[in-house]
DNA sequence: CAAACATCTGAATATATGTTCATATATCGA
DNA sequence: TCGATATATGAACATATATTCAGATGTTTG
């Protein structure tokens, strides 16, 4: 029996797969991220380990949240930012990996 | 012992990380992907199957190479690309599986 | 060699994206 | 309530990116 072999990702999950990867495909957030991985942190603290503004700081994590890649957790003024996926966590490691091996 | 903690990638690796995800980050891409994981292809079949110009596709795999995420093999007039290292596909894979599962 | 075919390349263009700046919202303490 | 602090938001701008188009390169067959 013949069988249908079109093993390609239908166009609307590419996309979000596309959209999952691209939020990580940016320097700053991938510092973000490394950072987070290990652990809640606020957006000023994250600014300034990254070394952007806390503006800046806020729109990435918009991005992130949008995507439930991070939840945040206020606690008076300021917010925290976590990562609590653990596929999400392993996703990231494993690009972090493949990069700091070789 | 006070211990240093600043577990920031620096900005050097997070480029690189934040390449080799932005190799993924773009619905065609993806979908190139999502075929070559499977086994290798040639260009005009990439186009066929994906939907896009073979122009296009050969501007595609031209990145994906220089990041060694394919490689190429030429029989004839044509050029199959292909993915061979396993940790590309886990990773590529894990992403899809991301989106797919929920 | 010439013609057909597969792939590649570079310029051009349209769209997406990251950051900055100014300002808004919210929370706390005096 | 007022001022200080933390975060968020929206517009503007500069850069990056995907695709198309035209043409170049390379390969096979007549």
């Amino acid at each position: 029996m013949p069988h249908k072999n079109k093993p390609v990702l239908d166009e609307h999950s590419a996309a979000h797969v596309a959209e999952l990867f691209r939020a990580f495909s940016d320097t700053s957030r991938v510092r973000i991220m490394s950072v987070l991985v290990k652990g809640e942190m606020n957006v000023s603290a994250l600014a300034a380990v990254v070394g952007i503004s806390e503006s800046a700081v806020s729109h990435h994590m918009r991005g992130l949240r949008q995507l439930r890649l991070v939840s945040a957790r206020k606690e008076g003024k300021e917010v925290y930012y976590r990562v609590d996926d653990p596929h999400i966590i392993e996703l990231f490691l494993q690009g972090v990996e493949h990069i700091l091996i070789e």
